[in-house]
DNA sequence: CCATCGCTGATTGTTGACAATCGACCGTTG
DNA sequence: CAACGGTCGATTGTCAACAATCAGCGATGG
């Protein structure tokens, strides 16, 4: 997960555009910018302390990524998810996370279940201390490590653009609905799996999983719809 | 496959970015602009007749795309696909489609068929005529038809991502290695078993069409890499 | 002879001002 | 009273100039 990091201290000052949209995205998973939220180029830039052009260049990465929409000559948006949109991003990510265990699979060592464990316990952590916002992220980075250590590149950079999606979309639920709740043993039967030997058993678990993860979600969209 | 089109005359003059965007994809596809070549901003610029500010934008659209890599301060090329990354496209693409297929297997009816059928018709025709850069759009034409049926706007996204790169890889590879001679009844088998019962054999026949074109383009890259 | 430092040209990053476009409000008119 | 048209404020689209950064080259010193 560590993209940057100089050998020593990283005083690398990287671009404005670049640091704009690690903000604009914290401030967006984070609620701080909530969905349905105009974004005005003008006074954004000037939260940040920068001229339009970067900031307006931020804004056309984290529309690429699919956080915002813009309508021409008109304004820009955060996104607002649908459970249609949901819908896809869970059946769509069950197929790459399948195959991605499919290409990892006669890889496995023993640096990979380390890996996998110790982000599991990071999760299980986070979740004890009850810290909401951390099992999100964690939750995402236990299931990121398969991506990461399939080697497919762009199946990776495929994953992380759904994962911005999702992050925002669980964010914003768990704001809304309160504590979501995310049960200690939600991902035991996940890693074991991942540990053992049934590859099919695997995928069973996995397309289980995220049915599991869509229908809750969906129960509570629903009558979060029904509300209003 | 049509985007835009008002209904009538569509003379919405969209944005300078739009534009420059759709050119310069069309340069870089069509060989124009080749592989490596270096992207200067304020030559470009000139070129096109616009501010560079327009310009970087489309840029950085062209770079979320794939079709452009830049490294900051020091400049932007046109990308070159290595051999590792064209097969990672092709394996992914693998996946992709036969998901597709599974979604859309059930809701298919006579439009669908219609519609498969004019597009498979446009690539023979293309074919026939001996026109390669037809060829190779009208190919990718009839492999987009099931992303678009399928009614997955999120999965027609990520597809869209990678047939950009595609079509710049075949480009390229026609033009290096000369005809590449895209054989008429090469989608025979795919738009017959499209229509009929047998998911199974449709998947199957997938993997199979991957698999041959990838071995087409591994075996010529290698060739080529031997000779520098 | 070679390694290092500083300079130079080229290229991208950033800025503030100006122009085009859109949506809403409001008066007019049938 | 409703529909039409124009005006206005807000917001994005575009521009040309300025600043920061990098890669290569030559001078310099050991």
């Amino acid at each position: 997960m560590p993209a940057k990091k100089g050998g020593l201290g990283q005083l690398a000052r990287r671009t404005f555009r670049e640091q704009i949209v690690e903000a604009l995205r914290t401030s967006i998973i984070s609620g701080v910018l909530p969905p349905g939220a105009q974004i005005v180029e003008s006074e954004m830039a000037l939260t940040f302390g920068v001229s339009r052009g970067p900031l307006r260049e931020a804004l056309g990465d984290l529309i690429k990524e699919g956080l915002l929409v813009t309508v021409p000559y008109t304004g820009t948006h955060v996104v607002d998810l649908s459970l249609d949109e949901v819908n896809e991003i869970f059946s769509l990510r069950t197929e790459l996370e399948i195959f991605a265990f499919r290409q990892v699979w006669d890889n496995r060592d023993e640096a990979y279940f380390a890996e996998l464990n110790a982000r599991h316990d990071r999760l299980l952590a986070s979740i004890a201390s009850g810290d909401d916002e951390s099992s999100i992220v964690d939750e995402l980075g236990l299931h990121s490590h398969v991506y990461e250590a399939c080697g497919h590149s762009l199946l990776l950079s495929v994953w992380n653009g759904l994962r911005g999606k999702l992050q925002l979309y669980w964010a914003a639920h768990h704001r809304a609905h309160g504590r979501r709740g995310p049960l200690p043993e939600g991902h035991k039967r996940y890693v074991e799996l991942a540990q053992g030997d049934d590859l099919d058993a695997m995928i069973e678990e996995i397309r289980d999983h995220m049915v599991r993860g869509f229908s809750k979600t969906e129960t509570f969209l629903r009558a979060r719809e029904n509300l209003k």
